[in-house]
DNA sequence: ATGTCCCTTGGTAAGGGA
């Protein structure tokens, strides 16, 4: 499904991209379309847009002068792109992307994935499954999902070392200790999102050659993207950092800033991720 | 400072997911 498009705006010379875990697109309209219309970006990868295409508010994204792809299969997960930059060569899951499933029950494909090509760049939204404990069957899944896409990637830059690539989204992944508030915690805990698997997994997409485009501009410790809804984890500065933009080579030579927009964690009926910006300069 | 919030359903409270 395309909008409109408005080609009156647009970075000069460079593209801003950014990436945002919603909670769900419907109940956040309002502030996703305020945020579009106040941000500057060119292209904003959306995840948890929890809802199919015939209820998905498509007039948002029209009114905001920006073309959108979206791929959703039930109220769970969901995953959009929208652009203003251009919207093309949409694809919705990438190739051999494991189904959930578990023994005595059907594999299920869920809508973590979708890709377009926008301003020249390679543009994936990704909803990095959860994992929801280290002993789950949502473990394994986790990481066999993350393993086929970094084995594609890493073809993808080998094929073509000028690739413009920007793996985006919400990865479920806290790599370094700095990126909780209480590494002590989570590690004693058995938490998911640090344990050794989840950090190896994350790794070898950077062993392959993609870089976090946004952490130099964001160092730690203390910057997060994510703040659970419970405990007053916002007011108390207690989140984590697992929203990141991957770029590939290519792409991570044009980065020029970032920033994590944490003002609109803020206030009523904020989601509970923060816009994860990040600007390129001209190719 | 939201001491959760969002989704759905033969619903109007309860279960599931994060």
């Amino acid at each position: 499904m395309v909008a409109g498009v408005n080609s009156s705006v647009g970075n000069v010379g460079g593209v801003k991209i950014a990436t945002w875990n919603v909670n769900s697109l419907r109940a956040r309209a309002d502030r996703v379309e305020a945020w579009l219309n106040r941000s500057d970006v060119d292209v904003l990868a959306i995840q948890e847009t929890k809802c199919k295409d015939d209820n998905f508010p498509w007039e948002l994204f029209e009114n905001s002068g920006f073309e959108v792809a979206h791929f959703g299969l039930s109220q769970w997960n969901g995953v959009a792109i929208a652009s203003r930059v251009g919207l093309d060569d949409v694809e919705r899951t990438f190739p051999g992307q494991p189904p959930f499933g578990k023994p005595g029950a059907d594999e299920v494909q869920e809508a973590r994935a979708i890709a377009a090509t926008c301003g020249g760049v390679r543009v994936w939204s990704l909803y990095v499954p959860n994992g929801r404990a280290l002993d789950d069957p949502h473990m394994p899944y986790k990481i066999n999902w993350l393993d086929t896409l970094r084995g594609h990637a890493r073809q993808w830059i080998t094929d073509d070392p000028e690739a413009q690539i920007a793996l985006m989204g919400d990865w479920n992944i806290a790599p370094q200790d700095d990126d909780v508030w209480d590494i002590d915690l989570f590690v004693d805990g058995g938490y998911t999102h640090v344990s050794p698997a989840e950090r190896a997994a994350f790794q070898a997409f950077l062993d392959a050659g993609f870089a976090d485009l946004a952490r130099p501009f964001t160092p730690g410790p203390g910057l997060y993207t994510y703040w659970d809804y419970k405990q007053l984890r916002f007011p108390k500065k207690e989140g984590m950092r697992i929203d990141f933009v991957l770029g590939s080579p290519a792409l991570a030579a044009r980065a020029t800033d970032a920033f994590v927009d944490r003002e609109e964690r803020k206030g009523k009926g904020a989601s509970d991720h923060a816009p994860v910006v990040v600007e390129l300069s001209g190719p």
